[in-house]
DNA sequence: GCGGCAAATCATAGCGCTACGATTTATAAA
DNA sequence: TTTATAAATCGTAGCGCTATGATTTGCCGC
């Protein structure tokens, strides 16, 4: 056993793996400094005289050199790579968060890393445990409700974690969003004002979605509140106009006198609303449509869609905002809270 | 100068800095077999033995090991992730892309880097840069127009890339995607077909999006070719209802005889639907429309819009199946070309 | 029991970079 | 000048893992 060669000149002829073409220690030769301050230089360019920084920003330059973000983040333990962690981009809501986000943490030079959840704790599980294996700057998730492992497996590394688009519930750290239950709240308050007193509520993928349950219950909650009359209708599928059309057409037959509907989606209004169109229900004044996201083609279409705008982009810009100024070393208080709220936009479907 | 220290059992207390809880080595311990195993296990499961197989899988589970991931990419020099750029993820055809490949890449373990360029070549070379030092397993651009910084960069690097949504130019390895000339040119033909005599084509933002120009260049050649007037209205915004109403409102007054529209995008062609409605112009009889993506809406609003759609989950599904062959050393043929093909969906606007 | 071979396992040498502490150089005070 | 102090720069030791080639083990026929 333990025969070690002497470590004389003799050398198993052991080649070096493949390598990457310019590294950090040539841009040090030919800038005539160590690596150490070209390292320095790319961290903390102020921190490095100007005389030996042009010479570095010179040599990165003709090089065309490309640091190797995982050597440095092997070494310093943490990458510049945050993870988000969303249940699809499919949906427009999301989509605008990430890239409201994306684009605030590029100026930073912090990639994302995105992962899709399909409304899954299981998968969202899986997508935590990998997005740890980056040390990421940070961890940003979709909502607060989380399997145990999950929480566990936050609460015992050292990245900060975001909960995104809902407040309310037990959170991990912080969270950066509004109040379902108020949308709903707020839904059901208004079409009262308008004079409605039979409404209903129109959702899909409820069963999955915690947060358009959440929307449901606050109207409900708001309009028993009020004693008005109040009931819901919903399907499984991903909400869509097809399935609203469905929706309100089932709803007519079942409950003629329903007067003020609000839906889950401005996609499940929409349907809604081309549904009335095709009955012949007038909008607004046999029936009430509201919808919640004021999606692009909101206030547009015919007639224009009273709905409640979240505010998705503030959202990812102000989470952004805190991944930054965390990593700048500027802590906001644990267990903080960002209510970006939201706005009921009036228009004419109601 | 020079003066080292002899490296005796004097050592510069220099302690070692924050480390991660449990590494390959605790496993490897724990296991009782030796942190190459352990490595081989987690890469290649089928080349360690059934024993030393389980002990590894009981201790990885007992110590609740997470593999880092950095430490393994700059060894292997390429690491598990798939940086792909876009435009933007708000863009709903290319989060369906994102969406679908994130979907077949993660059951390989894959992770997506995202990056928007905001149809900006520039921003895009950047992304492409940044991308680069991550070395991903591939990267997947959006379309054939690149700066040619970005071209130089990715032919001298050994990451296999695939530009994705646009077919017919030259390209720097792999493409997946279709024509959209192609896709113009079965508009005008299916407008024609219908027997419309005056074309018109509304478009919103073609001075960036440079796909959006092609479908309208196909519509153009192939209405000229036909011996039909056609005429081309555009608005630099990107592409929403309001702006589809607007350019339709516009276009009804001065050219009145427009008997039939295509739309760069659903979104315009909703907006054109809604601005007739209004205008009391009947669809299709006095005026046919069009539009291109077959959005959520389309096939529900009145009337259902005939549309043409691309498989933009398709285009997702076949680039990942790219990188994963890649990966498993099965190259596909150089400049290859992967065709999806799209579907004219006729409906009842036309 | 012994070679001969394949299968399984291991020890080692980095991958390219950053953090740390030490050293050198510039600047101010005595 | 000398000394104290700050600013700039550097040398070194890993970070946790994988690729490589070497070694060990298991299994066969003889």
């Amino acid at each position: 056993m333990a025969d070690h060669l002497k470590s004389g000149l003799e050398r198993p002829q052991r080649r070096r793996r493949k390598m990457q073409s310019i590294t950090m220690t040539d841009v040090a030769e030919h800038a005539k400094v160590s690596p150490s301050t070209v390292s320095l230089y790319l961290r903390r360019p102020e921190a490095v005289s100007a005389s030996a920084g042009s010479a570095i920003a010179h040599a990165i330059d003709k090089l065309n050199y490309v640091p190797n973000l995982m050597a440095g983040g092997l070494a310093a333990a943490s990458s510049r790579a945050v993870s988000i962690i969303v249940p699809s981009v499919r949906n427009a809501f999301f989509a605008e968060t990430v890239s409201s986000m994306q684009t605030a943490l590029r100026r930073e030079r912090l990639q994302v890393i995105l992962g899709h959840t399909e409304y899954d704790e299981r998968e969202e599980e899986d997508l935590v445990r990998t997005a740890l294996s980056w040390s990421p700057a940070a961890i940003v998730l979709t909502g607060l409700a989380h399997s145990d492992a999950t929480r566990r497996m936050l609460s015992h590394s050292p990245v900060p974690v975001i909960e995104i688009w809902e407040l309310g519930g037990p959170q991990i750290e912080t969270a950066v969003g509004f109040h379902h239950a108020e949308v709903g709240a707020a839904s059901a308050r208004h079409l009262i004002q308008q004079g409605r007193q039979h409404l209903l509520y129109l959702g899909a993928r409820m069963h999955e979605d915690q947060r358009a349950r959440q929307r449901c219950d606050g109207f409900l909650a708001a309009a028993g509140e009020a004693g008005v009359s109040v009931d819901v209708m919903q399907h499984p599928a991903p909400a869509s106009a097809d399935v609203g059309a469905m929706l309100l057409s089932e709803a007519m037959q079942t409950r003629p006198l329903t007067d003020g509907v609000a839906c889950s989606n401005d996609h499940i209004a929409l349907g809604a609303l081309f549904e009335c169109e095709r009955l012949g229900i007038a909008v607004p004044d046999r029936l009430a449509v509201m919808g919640f996201g004021d999606l692009s083609f909101s206030g547009a279409c015919n007639p224009s869609l009273t709905t409640i705008r979240p505010s998705g982009d503030l959202i990812g810009k102000e989470a952004a905002r805190l991944i930054i100024d965390h990593m700048a070393g500027r802590e906001p208080p644990a267990q903080s809270v960002i209510d970006t709220r939201f706005t009921l936009l009036h228009r004419r479907s109601s």
